[in-house]
RNA sequence: GCGCCAGUAGCUCAGUCGGAUAGAGCGUCGGUCUACGAAACCGAAGGUCACAGGUUCGAAUCCUGUCUGGCGCGCCA
C-alpha cells in the first residue's frame, strides 16, 4: 500500500472485496507482478492467506473473490479479467483505462511520484566515511561514501529529516605518527637526513604535504625537526591534518558527497567533553578502576568483554572520545543515529550501543550498517593494495579512471553486506557492457524523442489496445513508490540501482516495439505520457544514487 | 576457539520477515538498422540456489548441524 502508486486503488478495492469474502475480517490484498507475464498484469495471493486463517479451500475462496470482482464492475473498470490459477493465485489483466490513468498520474506527480513514503518520519543523523585525516580517501572510503550518501538521499526522499556528519579522527597515535612523518619529509626538503618512522606514513603524498608546509613557513623549522620538538610536532600535525581533511572533502565533493556537519575528535578532548563523559560513566556505575586503568562495563549491555577507556598511563583510548561523541549525538534530540562502519569495525558495534544505553537512551536508536570490503579487478586479476606501501587506489584515481557516474553506480549496485570485486575493465568501458550507460541511455533516448515535441491531442481516450511491452513498463513504474519505501526502510540503495536496470530494460524493449511519432492521436497521447513518466522516474532514481541523467550522450 | 558477513549460471551479483517454471549484467552462440539514437532489441545455451536434516499445502528464503571464504576478537584506531 503506497501513496501515489496506481496499484494502490486496485489493492484497496480488492481488499474490500476480500474482507467480505472472509466474513468481515480485516484483509490487505497485496498485488504484485506475477511470476510469468503470460499470467496477467498483476497477481494476488490473498485467497491463500485467507485460507490459512479461515481453514477454507484457497481455490474456493479465490473463485468467490473473482465473482465479486466481476460484480464490482472490475474494480471500477480497471480489471479486464480475473482468473484463478495454481494453488489459489488470482491473476488480473488490467484494462487500457488503468494503463492510461497510471501514466497520467505519474506524469502529473512528476518528481514527487514516490516521494514521502516514510512512516513515521524521523530525524536521522547519519555518520559515514569518518576517517583519519592522514591520507587521501581510498576505494574503501569510496564505497562507504557511495553507500552512506545513497542512504542519506533515500531517507530524505522518503520523507525523513537527515543530517550527514563526518567525524574527524584527528587525535591520537595515528595523528602523531602522521605529524612525525610530515616533519621527517620536511626535514628532507631542508637537506636533513630525517627518516619517516618505520610505522609511519610512507606514501608520496606526505612529501606533497611537506612541500606545501615549506612554502608556508620556509626554513623556520629547519633546526627543530631532528628530532622534532613538541611545538614543531604540533604544528606539522595540525597543518597536515587541515590539508588532508581538505583533500578528503574536496575529493568527496567531486564524488557528489557533501556533509552538513563535521565533528572533530580533538574538539571533544580540548573542550573537556571526553573527561565529562568518563565522569558520567563512573557516576552511573558504568565505569570502574582496575589495574590502574578505567574500564567501561560494556558487558552489562551485551558486549563480550569490558573495554578500557583510560589506560594505566593516563591516556585515553579511542573509545573514550567515542563516548563523548555518541553521548553528544544521542543528546541532540533526534530519533535515530546511523553509523556507517567498514567491515573491519563490526566488533565495535556492541561498544557503541553500550554508550547510547549507558547515556540513558534507547539503544535501538543506534543503527550500525556494516559496509563490506571492495576489491579492484583489472585484467582479470586482483589489484593489490597496501596502505603501508602507499599503493592504495585513491578515490580520486578511481574517479579519474572510470568517472563519477560509473564509480557511484557500481559501488552502490551491490548490497553493502556483500564483499564484491569491482571490475575496472567493465566499469571503464564506454560501451554496452557498462550497466550505468544502459540506464542513462534510456533517459537520453527519451529526451531525444521529446525534443522533437511531437504533437498530441489535449484530451484523448485510452488506446484500444496496450502492447505487452507497455504493460510491463507501466507495471514497473507503478512499483516505484514501493521500491523507495523498501530501499529506505532497509537502508539498501542497491535496490534502487537494481530497479533502474529493470526499468531501463522494460523501456528499451518498449522502444523497439512501439513508435510514438506518427501514430493515432490517442496512441500518441498515451505514449507521450509513458515516455514522460519513464524519464521522470529514471531521473529521480539516478539522482538517489548520485548519478546524472543526461539528455544526450 | 568465539562473533559478524557471505556461499545462487563460466565471471560479477540480485532475489532472503515462505509462493507459480529461480533472475540480471558481462561472457558464448544465432538473428535485427531505407521509420523517434544499434551505448539498443529478439532468441538460444548455461543451475544438485555449498552440503545434510527439519518445519508445511509450498523453502534459495525459516530452524538445526556441517563444510568453505572474507573480516574481526588489543590498555590500536
Amino acid at each position: 500500500m503506497h501513496a501515489g502508486s496506481p496499484i494502490t486503488p486496485l489493492s484497496l478495492a480488492l481488499s474490500r472485496e476480500a474482507s467480505v469474502v472472509a466474513g468481515g475480517a480485516d484483509v490487505i490484498a497485496v498485488l504484485e507482478p506475477p511470476a510469468d507475464t503470460g499470467f496477467g498484469d498483476l497477481a494476488t495471493n490473498v485467497a491463500m492467506i485467507l485460507a490459512g486463517s479461515s481453514r477454507r479451500n484457497p481455490r474456493e475462496l479465490a473463485d468467490e473473490l473473482v465473482q465479486r470482482i466481476g460484480a464490482a464492475g472490475g474494480l471500477g473498470g480497471y480489471v479486464e479479467s480475473a482468473v484463478v490459477a495454481g494453488p489459489g493465485f488470482i491473476n488480473l489483466t488490467l484494462s487500457p483505462r488503468w494503463f492510461a490513468d497510471a501514466a497520467r498520474t505519474i506524469v502529473v506527480a512528476g518528481d514527487a511520484y514516490g516521494r514521502g513514503q516514510a512512516e513515521p518520519r524521523e530525524r536521522i543523523l547519519i555518520e559515514f566515511v569518518s576517517a583519519n585525516p592522514t591520507g587521501p580517501p581510498h576505494v574503501g572510503h569510496a564505497r562507504q561514501a557511495a553507500y552512506g550518501d545513497g542512504v542519506a538521499r533515500l531517507l530524505e526522499y522518503a520523507g525523513h529529516d537527515v543530517t550527514r556528519e563526518f567525524y574527524v579522527n584527528d587525535w591520537g597515535r595515528q595523528m602523531d605518527l602522521f605529524g612525525a612523518s610530515v616533519a621527517a619529509r620536511y626535514g628532507q626538503l631542508m637537506g636533513l637526513a630525517t627518516e619517516v618512522p618505520a610505522d609511519g606514513y610512507q606514501g608520496d603524498y606526505v612529501v606533497g604535504v611537506a612541500e606545501r608546509i615549506r612554502d608556508e613557513v620556509g626554513d623556520a623549522f629547519r633546526d627543530r625537526v631532528d628530532p622534532p620538538d613538541a611545538e614543531a610536532r604540533a604544528l606539522f600535525t595540525a597543518l597536515g591534518r587541515d590539508m588532508m581533511l581538505a583533500t578528503m572533502t574536496d575529493e568527496l565533493e567531486r564524488f557528489r558527497v557533501r556533509f552538513d556537519a563535521f565533528a572533530s575528535e580533538t574538539t571533544f578532548h580540548a573542550g573537556g567533553a571526553v573527561t565529562r563523559g568518563l565522569e558520567a560513566l563512573v557516576r552511573s556505575g558504568d565505569a570502574y578502576e582496575q589495574d590502574g586503568a578505567l574500564w567501561f562495563r560494556t558487558t552489562a549491555y551485551g558486549d563480550e568483554k569490558d573495554r578500557v577507556l583510560r589506560r594505566s598511563d593516563g591516556s585515553t583510548t579511542y573509545l573514550a572520545a567515542d563516548v563523548a561523541y555518541h553521548l553528544d549525538k544521542a543528546g541532540r534530540g533526534g530519533d535515530r543515529l546511523l553509523d556507517i562502519l567498514g567491515a573491519d569495525h563490526h566488533g565495535y558495534i556492541a561498544r557503541l550501543r553500550a554508550v547510547v544505553a549507558a547515556g540513558g537512551h534507547d539503544p535501538g536508536m543506534l543503527e550500525v550498517p556494516i559496509v563490506q570490503l571492495v576489491s579492484l579487478i583489472e585484467g582479470g586479476e586482483a589489484r593489490r593494495m597496501s596502505k603501508r606501501a602507499g599503493t592504495l587506489v585513491t578515490l580520486g584515481e578511481l574517479v579519474d579512471d572510470i568517472g563519477v557516474d560509473a564509480a557511484r553506480f557500481f559501488l552502490v549496485q551491490r548490497s553493502h553486506e556483500t564483499a564484491f570485486d569491482l571490475d575496472l575493465d567493465v566499469a571503464r568501458a564506454q560501451g554496452n557492457e557498462n550497466p550505468v550507460y544502459y540506464v542513462q541511455y534510456a533517459h537520453a533516448r527519451i529526451a531525444g524523442i521529446l525534443m522533437q515535441e511531437p504533437a498530441a491531442p489535449a484530451a484523448a481516450p485510452p488506446p484500444a489496445a496496450i502492447d505487452p511491452s507497455e504493460r510491463a513498463l507501466l507495471i514497473s513504474l507503478a512499483r516505484w513508490p514501493q521500491v523507495v519505501d523498501e530501499a529506505a526502510r532497509r537502508r539498501s540503495p542497491h535496490r534502487v540501482a537494481a530497479f533502474l536496470m529493470d526499468l531501463a530494460r522494460d523501456f528499451h524493449a518498449f522502444y523497439h516495439r512501439c513508435r510514438v511519432v506518427g501514430e493515432a492521436p490517442e496512441v500518441v497521447a498515451f505514449r507521450l505520457d509513458v515516455l514522460r513518466a519513464t524519464r521522470s522516474v529514471i531521473a529521480t532514481g539516478l539522482g538517489l544514487v548520485g548519478v546524472e541523467a543526461p539528455d544526450r550522450m
